[in-house]
RNA sequence: CGGGGUGUAGCGCAGUUGGUAGCGCACUUGGUUUGGGACCAAGGGGUCGUCAGUUCGAGCCUGGCCACCCCGACCA
């Protein structure tokens, strides 16, 4: 059994960081909290942003940019939302540099106070104020509705503790921001671009995810209500994948932001944003990697299949190459991403072991023995099995063989989640539950307090109430008062 | 921000009592190798995180600062 399965938090934390060292997916910056995004790691945060921006496009929605840095005053409109995140915005308070000393050793690059903002800018934590200062000049009639705008952009949050991927002081991510005439047609963009998000982790990254509701106290700063999708990772922690929330009239009220409606009467718009970051490659890794390294699905892989040839004389090298040359063109006609490793130096062993490290799919070994034989030697990175199949049809063969991998990982996420979801009736289960890990379905009295209780005493916290909830009646597992429907708790990223 | 730990070659580390820096991997060159992380030989590479202090002399001692890791607190 992989360790990562039966090991403590901290050897679970050191295994993480290992692969995403290893793998060369990223690396600590100079900068406090921020990480480096290295080529391997960016290669499949752009296979993400592709899957997901066709996604966005098939829904009806359009790019576009709005500025990094944010009036202090723009902040402040939402009374909520400015308190949600005050406590971790970096503030540019001026706009020039001087340089002092005369000699060389003396010689230093100052702040010019001469040259202090009269208002302070913040580095946007999110883009809800500075669009919809934008989107008041923007509607003016129920004609310039709905606007179904995505914005792929960077942003920044000052939080206390950093881990690479999952929570950076700097992540990339998109933020769409829509406007809509009505309540029922925001609510209904909401929990569409929900279903957007969940047949991605599902579909693309092969992860199974819980969709619901937040609860009060754990939803987005200046929201009417935050829809989520909750992930389990290996060691039975929680991790949120992805944000939708309905806004309400909010920002609309906020920013004055009001449309004329069919009767010439004006209202104020309706919104909803939504949000997934570079912490999706977090949940990536966490939920298929093993002891070996990275296992990427194969929708998400940049490379989904790599040649290794072995050979000792330049005739046999002449030959594989050829045999993959062959095997490339067979391959790309099924747009099935190959790449062709004929590096010199390193020798096939080190090269199977890097290629797993970094998850490749499927790899292909082709030597003497399988240039006499018309085979060719198959592994597969999931399961780290391998098999020796003819050359002809293997395009066919391999193109099963992905989709094969891409449901064998989601089907063993599911299993793992399934496995790891526990149904508890009082308080002593409750903990016991705990100690496994895992997604505890379980009775909550609806109040805010019993909520910070639990997590006071148990750091379990109320990850969502799935959406279509089954109806049943039960008590609190902590105070015994009645509920009417169990919600989801566990201790979280 | 609190507690604990770390910072020495690209990476991982050693460095004794304070005496002017070393090992493994990687890299360069040559040769032998190549079906699961090769071997031999010869090389190159360092303001020891940073700033100050103590000292004849600091990688080592003292203090400040910075960054990172782990546990908390915080955190759509």
């Amino acid at each position: 059994m992989s360790k990562i399965l039966t090991s403590r938090s901290q050897d679970y934390s050191q295994w993480y960081n290992d692969i995403v060292m290893k793998a060369d997916l990223a690396d600590h910056s100079a900068v406090r909290g921020c990480m480096v995004i290295k080529p391997s790691g960016y290669a499949v945060w752009e296979m993400m942003q592709q899957a997901l921006d066709k996604m966005f496009k098939d829904t009806g929605h359009v790019n576009a940019y709005f500025p990094l840095l944010i009036p202090k005053s723009f902040l402040s409109k939402e009374a909520k939302h400015v308190a949600g995140f005050a406590q971790e915005c970096a503030v540019v308070t001026h706009h020039r540099l001087k340089t002092v000393g005369d000699t060389p050793e003396t010689r230093q690059v100052v702040v010019d106070e001469t040259s202090k903002l009269e208002e302070e800018l913040i580095i946007r934590p999110t883009s809800e104020t500075i669009i919809w200062n934008t989107y008041r000049d923007w509607i003016k009639s129920h004609r310039d509705l709905p606007l179904l705008i995505n914005q792929w952009a960077n942003v920044v949050r000052w939080e206390m503790r950093t881990r690479l991927f999952l929570r950076t002081a700097e992540f990339l991510w998109q933020e769409g921001h829509t406007a809509h005439a009505t309540k029922a047609e925001a609510i209904e963009e909401t929990e569409k671009m929900l279903g957007v998000y969940s047949d991605f982790a599902e579909q693309f990254m092969a992860i199974p995810v819980i969709r619901g509701i937040k609860t009060e106290s754990e939803r987005f700063a200046g929201a009417e209500e935050t829809y989520c999708i909750e992930a389990l990772m290996q060691d039975g922690k929680a991790l949120q994948a992805g944000t939708s929330h309905f806004l309400g009239q909010n920002f609309a009220k906020a920013f004055e932001v009001k449309f004329a409606n069919s009767e010439n009467k004006l209202e104020y718009v309706w919104a909803t944003s939504w949000g997934v970051s570079t912490r999706l490659m977090g949940a990536l890794i966490m939920s298929h990697s093993d002891d070996n390294g990275l296992v990427l699905p194969p929708k998400l892989a940049p490379t989904q299949v790599v040649i290794v040839p072995i050979f000792k004389t330049d005739e046999e090298r002449a030959a594989i190459g050829e045999a993959a040359e062959k095997i490339m063109l067979e391959l790309r006609a099924k747009n099935i991403t190959v790449k062709f490793d004929k590096r010199d130096k390193e020798r096939p062993g080190y090269k199977f072991a890097e290629h797993e490290l970094r998850g490749i799919p499927v790899r292909l070994g082709i030597g003497p023995k399988d240039l006499a034989n018309g085979s060719v030697e198959m592994a597969r990175r999931d399961t780290l099995t391998k098999e020796v199949v003819p050359m002809d049809g293997l395009a066919d063969r391999i193109a099963t063989m992905l989709e094969d991998i891409q449901s064998s990982l989601y089907k063993r996420a599911l299993e793992r989640r399934e496995a790891m979801s526990h149904y508890v009736n009082t308080w002593e289960e409750f903990e016991a539950a705990l100690d496994k890990g895992g997604f505890i379905f379980a009775h909550w009295d609806g109040t805010a307090a019993t909520e910070a209780k639990i997590k006071e005493r148990t750091k379990a916290t109320i990850r969502c109430i799935p959406l279509n909830n089954k109806q049943e009646e039960g008590k609190c597992i902590l105070t015994g008062a009645p509920s009417k429907e169990r919600v989801v708790f566990a201790r979280a990223y």
